[in-house]
DNA sequence: TCTGGGGTCCTAGGACCC
DNA sequence: TCTGGGGTCCTAGGACCC
């Protein structure tokens, strides 16, 4: 007597994929673009998303919006709007709650959810439980979504993506290879380019030539997430469901690129220094830390030069970091060189301790700085990101404005730090200045 | 795939230790 | 410094994902 388990079910997975979220989204929010085509991503030159009709004409995401438009010229162009995604993500995840606790957040628009041994408790089988949790997201949240149910996450996956946009298919496990003879090796979750034409080579093309590899030959010739996916295409459960939130990260980086290209270190730097102070937004929010950064200037022919420092401390402060990146700047930047974007990576985060007071009252400082800076976070809250920045962002502010860019700039803007240019800010700002 | 932005994990090889 | 075995930590770089 088995009440979760089957032969072609072991475990009853699914995979929810919403269909073209982010533009479904803006239908959803907006009634009077129902019907029409949609693309989002306005604020960053390239498609981010778009509807199907869109996506029929021949546009992919990360067309450039110029291309779109010749391709699609009656296309509504929007910014993107996260929060609202955000909104429309939680009620998804809400919805498949209903039918199970065993939900993975997985991204903004996919997840997981573990339905096996819940057929009693939801008086369904898992098809109907597929199709159910489809019906419910549909008409409550006004789009569409794909579901795949099978034996495992790689496998939900594969059902998922059978039939897009709103598809629901089961791949029990007797009949799994009727789908993966069907698809390149390459389809699967977690095989790229380069592993496929590695497989390529030994003759694996299909999805169904790697399952038929003996376990010797594929624990001989791959790295271990490669055998770990050999199982899962089996049948064979090796990725679990991860309903724990995220609550930290390894890393926290911001690039941005330019328009067009420069060769204006002042301008570069400025760029460099906004990333890091959106960083290190992103960082305080966390309530983290950092010991380790890398920054990066991405030359016109996408080349980059960069450079890895270890701080002697951890923080959280912009002007600690713009300071030390200041003093190797130089070093990277190479004149005449035009370049179209500049990046950050803070890396070895740790939860912020609070910190000793010190003989010296250097920590003092900070403390002092600190506070600030809690303040400043607090400013952002109520009136937008960007109402103060560092000085040596401030190049980089005006140039966002004139762009037009959401929340550059406002009325309100003001400088935190005064005295301009990136050399001038190689001296800190002590606590006089700031206030 | 003529190219935007934000992440994670794994492996090989070196340094260092007993 | 002619040479055996085993372990840990760190780093650089690759690969992949949405």
């Amino acid at each position: 007597m088995t009440w979760g388990i089957s032969a072609s079910f072991p475990h009853a997975i699914l995979h929810i994929d919403g269909d073209s979220f982010f533009a479904a989204c803006e239908v959803a929010k907006d009634p009077r673009l129902r019907g029409k085509p949609v693309i989002t991503g306005k604020e960053r030159g390239i498609v981010s998303a778009c509807t199907y009709d869109v996506k029929a004409r021949g546009v992919k995401r990360g067309m450039k919006l110029g291309e779109a438009r010749k391709l699609c010229p009656e296309a509504v162009i929007l910014p993107s709007d996260y929060e609202t995604y955000s909104l429309f993500s939680e009620r998804m995840y809400e919805i498949v709650r209903r039918y199970t606790p065993a939900v993975e957040e997985y991204s903004i628009d996919e997840c997981f959810a573990d339905i096996t041994g819940m057929r009693r408790v939801n008086k369904m089988n898992y098809p109907e439980t597929a199709l159910q949790i489809k019906r419910e997201l549909d008409t409550e949240l006004g789009m569409t979504f794909s579901i795949g149910l099978s034996a495992t996450k790689v496998l939900a996956k594969i059902g998922s993506k059978w039939k897009k946009p709103d598809g629901c298919t089961a791949i029990p496990l007797r009949d799994a290879h009727k789908f993966l003879e069907k698809l390149p090796i390459c389809s699967v979750w977690g095989i790229g380019p380069n592993t496929a034409q590695y497989l390529n080579k030994y003759g694996v093309r299909s999805i169904q030539d790697l399952v038929n590899k003996e376990e010797t030959w594929v624990t001989a010739m791959l790295s271990k997430p490669y055998v770990e996916i050999w199982h899962e295409l089996r049948g064979e459960m090796t990725y679990e469901i991860t309903t724990e939130r995220k609550e930290s990260y390894r890393s926290i980086s911001k690039t941005k690129t330019f328009t067009p290209p420069s060769r204006d270190q002042k301008f570069v730097f400025s760029q460099l220094s906004k990333n890091i102070e959106n960083a290190c937004i992103k960082v305080r929010k966390w309530d983290l830390s950092t010991l380790e950064i890398f920054f990066f200037l991405k030359t016109q022919d996408f080349k980059y030069h960069g450079c890895e420092i270890k701080l002697s401390h951890h923080t959280n402060l912009p002007q600690d970091i713009v300071r030390t990146v200041a003093e190797y700047f130089p070093n990277v930047f190479k004149k005449g060189e035009f370049y179209r974007a500049t990046g950050i990576t803070l890396m070895k985060l740790k939860k912020h301790a609070p910190v000793q007071l010190d003989l010296f009252g250097a920590v003092h400082a900070k403390e002092g700085l600190k506070q600030v800076f809690e303040s400043v976070d607090e400013l952002s809250e109520k009136y937008g990101k960007h109402v103060v920045f560092l000085g040596s962002s401030f190049e980089a502010m005006k140039f966002g404005a004139h762009l037009g860019e959401r929340g550059d700039l406002p009325e309100r803007a003001t400088q935190l730090f005064k005295g301009g240019t990136a050399r001038r800010r190689l001296a800190i700002p002590s606590l006089g200045e700031v206030r």
